[in-house]
DNA sequence: TTGGAATGTCAACAACACTGACATATACTA
DNA sequence: TAGTATATGTCAGTGTTGTTGACATTCCAA
């Protein structure tokens, strides 16, 4: 194998990882970091008027500013008519603006007002927060593997997807 | 430091992994990589009578036999109204067992059925073949590192019942 | 110019979480 | 034993977030 490792190391002793034990530790650990990962936006949000499906709105609009509701409506990979009723109460708060698209009006470009991105900030700031804990202690390798596998856990468009988000944003 | 690493380098080029946009990317690959996690097992239970409340049930069950309501309400992290809607209809169904305890007769130990027990290995099945791609695609180093990235990122009390799991099961 | 595709909106409904109040059975304790 | 605490279950009401169905507007191509 040209990674220098034998077929027998891989196809041995080193497959332990991949027992059912191990995939089930996997599994029960993504599913309490999510709790987690979610749960300090999520003190903020109950406080408001506002749920875990605003934040995701606002995050990409944030990340993709001009955005239009379907390439939102992919990224999200929920329907239209789903996120139609959180972006119709963000641009009644004046937290998201719509605007009519020049080139096609049937399209609608969104953006975040000042407070809708003084709000993102804030969720942003407390999500951050715990992830740049949970990496410090990690440490960069860790971090790193953390990555490759979340990648390799998408389905391919959501890889797709992740791949522009990261070009856009670096 | 101990581990031979200079200080300069922790604190200067070494940063980089947490720097805001890397943990921008840490958090959207979590966004994404768990609607992949939940994808199979959702989509086997979109054709029966359940969701995903059901499946987290039928999971720990499965793990603790004989676990009783308040220990399932604390791994859960929701209402007892809200985990015993779920354990209604599993009652109901036959998928699950509530059996009065013999030492403390207000407690009731919960297992599966073999219906109930076929049904969790089918979707486990469904997520495990998704957790291992991931995992062979990824290798073993990162696993080890998405699994403390992972853990580092849960709430305390949520560590401890990981690490709890962790111990019965290997 | 007419019909289909794309886009966005409104309405109604289902799943699943929450709070609050209360009932029942059992266990513990003063 | 009387009173309190614990474990569980239930009813009613509410909020968020997903779904489908129906429909209006706009664009584009036959």
């Amino acid at each position: 194998m040209s990674d220098g490792r034998s077929t027998s190391a891989y196809s041995g002793e080193n497959l332990l990882f991949l027992t059912d034990e191990q995939l089930r530790q996997g599994i029960e650990a993504m599913f309490f970091a999510y709790r987690g990962f979610t749960a300090d936006p999520d003190r903020i949000l109950a406080d408001m008027a506002y749920g875990r499906a605003h934040h995701r709105a606002i995050h990409f609009i944030h990340r993709a500013p001009g955005t239009t509701v379907n390439n939102l409506l992919n990224i999200l990979g929920v329907t239209k008519q789903s996120l139609n009723r959180v972006l119709r109460t963000l641009v009644a708060q004046g937290l998201v603006i719509s605007k009519v698209g020049k080139v096609d009006k049937r399209e609608r470009h969104l953006f975040l007002t000042d407070e809708g991105s003084s709000l993102e900030q804030t969720l942003s700031d407390a999500q951050r927060a715990r992830m740049r804990s949970a990496f410090r202690d990690a440490g960069p390798e860790a971090v790193a593997g953390f990555r490759t596998v979340l990648e390799a856990m998408m389905d391919t468009e959501m890889q797709r997807a992740y791949a522009r988000l990261k070009e856009t944003g670096a």
